[in-house]
DNA sequence: CTGGATCCCTCACGATACTG
DNA sequence: CAGTATCGTGAGGGATCCAG
């Protein structure tokens, strides 16, 4: 049941063996932002089969990365999966893989879907603490369906899923949210053409895009 | 002949689809060290079958990651293989997963093989920057049959295969290098028990740990 | 309802042999 | 040297079913 060696004693290749199994990252990226039930899961990673995800799920928890946690009854029952401290070093990686991937993201194809922790992933990815200073900043960010927040404070960003109160800037977006942080648009233009809308102070949307940039 | 999509607006997904899958990784980790030919790769990554090597090579050339380029017929002909500018900034993501990897590597499997540019890579991934200050330090590492150097300078490090001219110390290793980037034994330690041999002042050997460490 | 297990099918991977 | 050809196996994909 283990998954293949490389057949090198290298920490990188130690490291694939580990998670670079197919899925097996994109159920840490999602384990990054919080705790999850495996129904969550699947429904964060529609196209990944049960059977699949079960199995990923043993072979992380075999190798450290991952804890299964019972929930009280009052809460549901059930177990939720969250990431061991070992798992959750890997943020660094997966947020670096995530920039990468982010410089070529075109349009979205057809079939293609947005999930809540795509997006808090992409804004943690995106960040650039170099421009944060001493920036304080709360934003509410809704692409199509998906509403998650980011707090800007110390130079550091935290973000999630769902609204925010007493947000500073609430940003309403759909496919231009993407050409908005990697610049192909100016909030100016963005707002003016609106296909970007906002409540709250445009000031923090031109911050926004110099703190989250593609 | 194209990978399987994740189905999700992300760039995170992206680029797994693009160097997640098997062996994909492992190529552009040894094409970071250097460009190669077909059968060094081979050479290198010894367990690919050539069929997937010829596969994988083909969809990263397609996804702009990796170009081929000839060599002239004076330097024995043929192609090499060698990473795009795109495909060269996967060094962050290389490097944080080489860097999470090594935090668990144990002692080699009995199978498992050490190779130039996964050495490359360890020393690249193991290098503290915020410990080199103005260090300036030329050191040539053999473990087992490889030999690789590292010259540290200005803050960053260059790596690369092969011996070097004037070495302030020449580390001799076996299994104990890695015990020694851990932390696992002191420099004192692997000298007195001869696990590790040096050419050169021992005050090198000391900086050698503060700079390169697991 | 959550949290899987089971079945079946396909295709990517792996091993080996062979060629321009 | 730089791959292609062929073929067997097993992991991934998709649907369905089941226990608590």
């Amino acid at each position: 049941m283990r998954p293949r060696a490389y057949g090198q004693y290298c920490g990188f290749a130690r490291a694939l063996e580990v998670v670079g199994e197919r899925w097996a990252m994109m159920i840490v990226r999602d384990l990054l932002v919080s705790p999850k039930r495996f129904s969550d899961l699947q429904q964060g990673l529609p196209r990944i089969p049960s059977n699949v995800l079960t199995s990923r799920l043993k072979q992380l928890e075999g190798a450290g990365v991952v804890q299964r946690r019972a929930v009280s009854r009052a809460q549901g029952g059930g177990v939720v999966y969250e990431l061991t401290p070992y798992g959750a070093e890997l943020d660094d990686a997966v947020i670096a893989i995530g920039r990468w991937g982010a410089k070529r993201l075109g349009d979205p194809r057809p079939d293609e879907i947005i999930t809540p922790d795509s997006i808090c992933m992409a804004l943690h990815s995106t960040f650039r603490p170099e421009s944060a200073g001493r920036t304080h900043a709360r934003y509410e960010v809704h692409v199509g369906p998906v509403t998650v927040y980011a707090i800007v404070r110390d130079g550091a960003v935290n973000v999630g899923k769902g609204p925010l109160e007493n947000p500073d800037l609430v940003i309403e977006a759909g496919p231009a949210f993407r050409a908005l942080m990697a610049r192909e648009i100016t909030p100016e233009q963005a707002l003016k053409t609106h296909v970007i809308g906002i409540q709250g102070d445009p000031k923090y949307l031109t911050k926004f895009v110099q703190l989250f940039r593609i």
